[in-house]
DNA sequence: CGTGAAACTGTTCACGA
DNA sequence: TCGTGAACAGTTTCACG
């Protein structure tokens, strides 16, 4: 029996003690077996394997991924961009820069700037002239652009139990 | 037959056709099956599994997570945060942050601000006391931190080949 | 890189708490 | 309703050529 909450935009989910084991096990490694955690766990590999599917039904699980070492790949310039957006064409801004290659972030804000945009480039010139792509967009009024000098952290996962 | 570069910090690899297809994969869905993978691309399971292998140990694969809505676990406040920070204690600080339970990246800077911190939190409450706990460090000479309104996008992947 | 075989794993389902 | 155990098909993994 739990308490449903329901005044945050997306609506919060009822998660047990196995959910929370599992989601803490898929998050430190997506190939893990649900079998040998079963086990560890004291519960079946058939409950592991609902749970899981459940939580990927109900979008708590998006996805199961490969986080790979960009600056490895040749990535080695991350830029961490801010706009300000004509406040009619924020939204469709919005979606038109997520859908961008390079971009692995993009949030709305509030202050001097409305939208955070961060992307990662193979070099100078490739971050130039995504700048200059933006610019014409006569949306845009103005935009500041910091170049990161090292990437002291990047990962998705944060302690959430 | 490839060119190899090294003139990024992190060395730069060779990938083939294969390698890059798997990663391609890979990063679609971690879970996937290398066998299925394998009969697709025409190459032996085994194979597949090797340069999979291969390619962990060289750090280009850093690891297989699940990506989980943080909003539906309760994880609503997204906080962006810059800082300067006295350049004798930077990396030290840095350091410190990263292992920060919230915090999700740390970026070096350069401009105004000498670090960028995005973390996420469950309430106002939390965020502030993030806040009044990074303001006590006598490294930090100022703060600006936006809130997000709107996470548009996050995802740590980006389109590589 | 591929083969082949052993070991392991995901997935399903009828049953029972 | 939800977990279980067993069963089978699918998968990984390894030594070797």
């Amino acid at each position: 029996m739990s308490i449903s909450m329901s005044d945050s935009k997306k609506r919060m989910v009822d998660l047990d003690a196995i959910d929370r084991r599992l989601l803490i096990e898929l998050t430190r490694d997506a190939r893990t077996s649900l079998r040998r955690l079963a086990e560890e766990m004291n519960v079946s590999p058939a409950t592991l394997h609902n749970r899981m599917t459940r939580m990927v039904q109900e979008g708590i699980i998006k996805s199961f991924v490969a986080l790979l070492d960009y600056s490895k790949l040749g990535f080695a310039l991350t830029g961490i961009i801010m706009a300000k957006v004509d406040g009619k064409h924020l939204v469709e801004f919005e979606k038109e820069i997520a859908n961008a290659d390079n971009v692995i972030a993009v949030y709305d804000v509030v202050g001097e700037y409305d939208v955070v945009i961060i992307a990662k480039f193979r070099s100078v010139e490739e971050l130039d002239s995504f700048l200059k792509q933006l610019l014409k967009n006569p949306k845009i009024e103005r935009t500041y652009t910091s170049i990161v000098l090292n990437v002291v952290k990047e990962d998705p996962r944060i302690r959430i139990f």
